[in-house]
Order: C-alpha cells, then sequence, then structure tokens
DNA sequence: TTTT
DNA sequence: TTTT
C-alpha cells in the first residue's frame, strides 16, 4: 500500500550550494542546512540544537538554487527522505541519509542581485533582466515536476 | 534564528517494537517503518521504492507501541530529524540518522485486542479491561509533552 | 515572495463521494472528510471533537475517488486551502472554505473489491480485470500534477 | 481513531495582529496571513492567486504576536483547521473556518527592536532588555503546550 | 524487515 | 558549516 515520506524544514544554508552537472544534461545541487531548536534544560539554561541536513536537488531547482541561493540564505523545504546504501571497505553495511527536494522556497524576502532593478547578469544562468524581473519570484518555488527522477 | 525540521511519515513496520526499559524510569521503542512510493520508469513499467526509516519513541509513547503495534502495524507519524555522530574505530567520522517521533496514530482501524470487547491482557503492560476500555482510543494519538526530553 | 499553503489530513469520509461529470472532459468529486481529536477536559471526562473538511477533487483523482472511497474510508489528504468569496442575496459578504486535494492516499488495507483476486466489476468506471490488478495499487496515489488546474 | 488535522503555512500578514485581552487572564490574537502562489496560466502569463488566512493564537502566543509581529511580517505557521458554526439572522447555517496556530516562528532574520543591542521599551509587553536579551529569540517559536485550550 |  |  501506498505510504507517505515527507520532510519540511526552515533553516539557514551552512555554505554555498555544491552543483555539479553531468552528463546527460542532468544537473545535481548539495546543499547542508542547520535547522536549529532551542530550548530550556533542567536548570533553566538556554540551549540550542543544531541539525544539520544533506539536501540533493535535481535538474532545473538545482539551478535556481545555484543562481540563488548562498552561504547563509533561509529556505522553506519540502522533500523526502532517501537514503543511499553500500558496503564499505571494512565490508560494513552503511548507509547514508539525504533530503531528496522536492520543492524549496526563498524566505526573508528577495535576495540580493534578484528583481527588476538589480538584474543579477554574472550568474552562468543569467537572463536577461527584463526575463528575470517578472518572472523571478515566481521561480523561488519550485517543484520538479518535470525532471525526469521519480526517485 | 527558530527552524523548523518536521518529519511526516505514513507506513507499516517491519518488525514488532524493540523497547528497552533504562534506569531512571526512562523507556525507549526502536521502530523500522517502511514507506514505499510506486511509480512508472520510462518503460513504462511499475516500480516500487521502498524507504526504511529507524523511529525511536520514549516515554509513554514507547509504552504504546509496545502494546498496540506488532510487526505490519500501519501508523502515521509525526517527528523530527535527529542524528548522532561519533567516529568509529576506524577513525572515520560517522552520522546515524534517526526519527524522533513526537506522536503517532494507528491508522486502519482499531487492532486486535484492543476496546472494551477483547481487553488485552496478555501484554506486559496489560491493564484491566475497563481501563483499556473507555480510554483505549485516545491513546492512539500520543504527544510526547510530558517526558522529559526536549531534544 | 511565494508562500506556503499546505494541509495535511487523516480522518474517515462521512459519505461516498459526490461526483460530478461538467463539460469539456472535466470530473470533480466532492467528499466530507472528518477529522476527530480526543482530549480530556479540565474535570478529566474524555472529550471528542470532530471536524469536517470539504474536500475537492479534479480530475483523474475524482474518478480514482469515486471508484474506491466511500462512506467510512479512511484516507491521508495533502492539500491546500482554498477559499470562494461572493455576495449573498443580503448583499452579505461570504466566504466558503475548502481543501482543494493534491494527493491522497487510502489507508488501512486494501478496500473490498480492489485487487487481483476480486476486481471490481461492478462499478461504473469498472475495468478488466486483467487491468485493475496490476496498476490498482499504484493508483492510490494520485498527485494532480496532470491536471490543467493551478489553483 | 483518532485523526490528523494540520496545517502549515508559509506567508505575511496582511495587518497588524488584533489582540484581545479577555477576562479570566486569557488573551486572543486575531492574525490575517496572506499565502501567494504564482503560475502560469494557459496562455503563458504570470498570475498570482492570494489566499487569505484567518489565524486564532491564544495566550503567551497571542502576547508574543502581539509584541513581536506587524504588518507585512513573514512568518512560518503550524496550526489545525477549526470552524465555528452558528444560525444567523435569517436562520441559515453558516460556518466559518480559522486556523487555530499551534506553533509559529518569524522568518527573515530578526525584527526591529528585537535582541541585545535594541530592546523594545515601547510596547505594552515590553521587557527589560536584559530580559529580552538572552530570552527573546528563543521565544520566536512557540507551542501552546501551557495554554488550557484543547479544542 | 512492512505493505500492496 | 548557518542563523539568533
Amino acid at each position: 500500500m501506498a505510504g507517505v515520506n515527507k520532510v519540511i524544514l526552515v533553516g539557514n544554508l551552512g555554505a554555498d550550494p555544491e552543483v555539479k552537472y553531468l552528463e546527460g544534461d542532468n544537473v545535481v545541487a548539495n546543499l547542508s542546512l542547520a535547522t536549529t531548536e532551542a530550548y530550556k534544560d533542567r536548570s533553566g539554561n538556554r540551549v540550542e540544537q543544531t541539525e544539520w541536513h544533506d539536501l540533493e536537488l535535481w535538474g532545473q531547482q538545482a539551478k535556481i538554487a545555484e543562481q540563488y541561493l548562498k552561504k547563509g540564505s533561509q529556505i522553506y523545504v519540502e522533500g523526502k527522505i532517501k537514503s543511499d546504501k553500500w558496503t564499505d571497505e571494512q565490508g560494513q553495511n552503511r548507509k547514508k541519509v539525504r533530503i531528496r527536494v522536492l520543492s524549496f522556497t526563498m524566505l526573508g524576502g528577495k535576495p540580493e542581485g534578484m528583481g527588476p532593478s538589480s538584474p543579477q547578469n554574472s550568474s552562468p544562468q543569467s537572463k536577461p533582466a527584463t526575463a528575470a524581473a517578472p518572472s523571478g519570484s515566481d521561480k523561488m518555488v519550485m517543484d520538479d515536476a518535470d525532471d525526469d527522477l521519480p526517485f
């Protein structure tokens, strides 16, 4: 029977996106996202707990991440948990958990270099200012409906 | 700044809960949950992809899981991603990701042996039928608001 | 700036789906879904609170709902809040809130009359048993990616 | 059987919070939150669709909203759908849907007047700077675990 | 390892 | 490694 595997995160990037252009016109971006939680311990002291998440974005989303996200960016992420399993050199079973991002939204207002007043022309994916201006903000939510990676 | 770290799963248990009673009146249950996704590959064949999640429940929740859940049970889970990090014997940095369950709900109707007509007396945590009867179903959603584990 | 508008429900249908076939090959299904919450009041008595949700499904999803869902069915629903506004006969501003369903999953195991061993031939949308058998279950999660209704 | 009724929103406030202090030391805040979605219509034109949500916060949360939120604030909200039903003067059945907020987080960085360097002393709920400083930011995520409103 |  |  069909299941549900859904992850929702709001946090900040610990580093700029790492983007790789693969053969066959595929692109993947890896992001490291921190979600921080604050609570009081038994002594009443404030404690911060940070969890680091490995995010993986594909296709058009990866390109948008490359273009608009950077170290420190705050984003809303929706995705699913996806793990890779292998056997390491010691013959041990290993498992790496990642978040496969299905959509994300930039938070906290327009990033620098975006929008009509300051088009971002230096990026590899840059577009004419006139294109970036009217259509810029709706790119901030990206579904990967159009990429070809069902898993 | 505060973040969001939320996981929502619907799936089936691959095995009975593993429950450990710790010192200090603490209880932890570990569950293995499968979420299955079906899609068509490029050839149009139906493919199933199953992801296995390691769930961790504490306190009263762990006891309810022990009492009512078993291999094959279908549940809705809400929780957060939480990882443990350590250095293994080879000096490698290791990380294990778990889902810390904050609440869960049994799906698919009352389990066997639950409810007024058939109290579950054989379980280690069994209660008098009169206790199980009126309060049985509202135990099916458990928040861990009352346990003492903020992280 | 792009926003997020997401609803997640698990509940039971209060009635069979109401399905309308519209011109232009469009189909809409309306469902009434109950989500029940139990809590203890100040006196320690168990109280149940039921919220009824008006769900709206379009296209292929509506057809699947018509075929497989009925009064009492338990489903997982993901969607968004969508309201209609109008002025009534008294000149009052009125607003009706619905949940536009983006995907749903049947819970609690195979419905009657589904699957290879007992194909569902009496339904108005019945298919040959051979078609229902292999492809039945992966239809239980439906995204409306392919319908033409962005709002 | 227990259900799930969950709403997740990211959007901006259309107005300052409306806060009412009730008898019995209770406080309620009402917020109007816009979630905006952008898509291309069939002609390829960019269309924006805004949904307005009526949010209701109680207790300590309402006070935090009053203190830190204002028109334009971007927030992440988690809550549930809750409707009130009544009969109007024409004898018609009426229903109003609200989002009962269970937790929220401010997005987009520190608001003005918050934090050690610029304590907010003009607010009705203002606190000494020394109190606001160390405890300010962890108030940005509020669960209503401690208020007395289960429904 | 579940479920279909 | 982020953010506050």
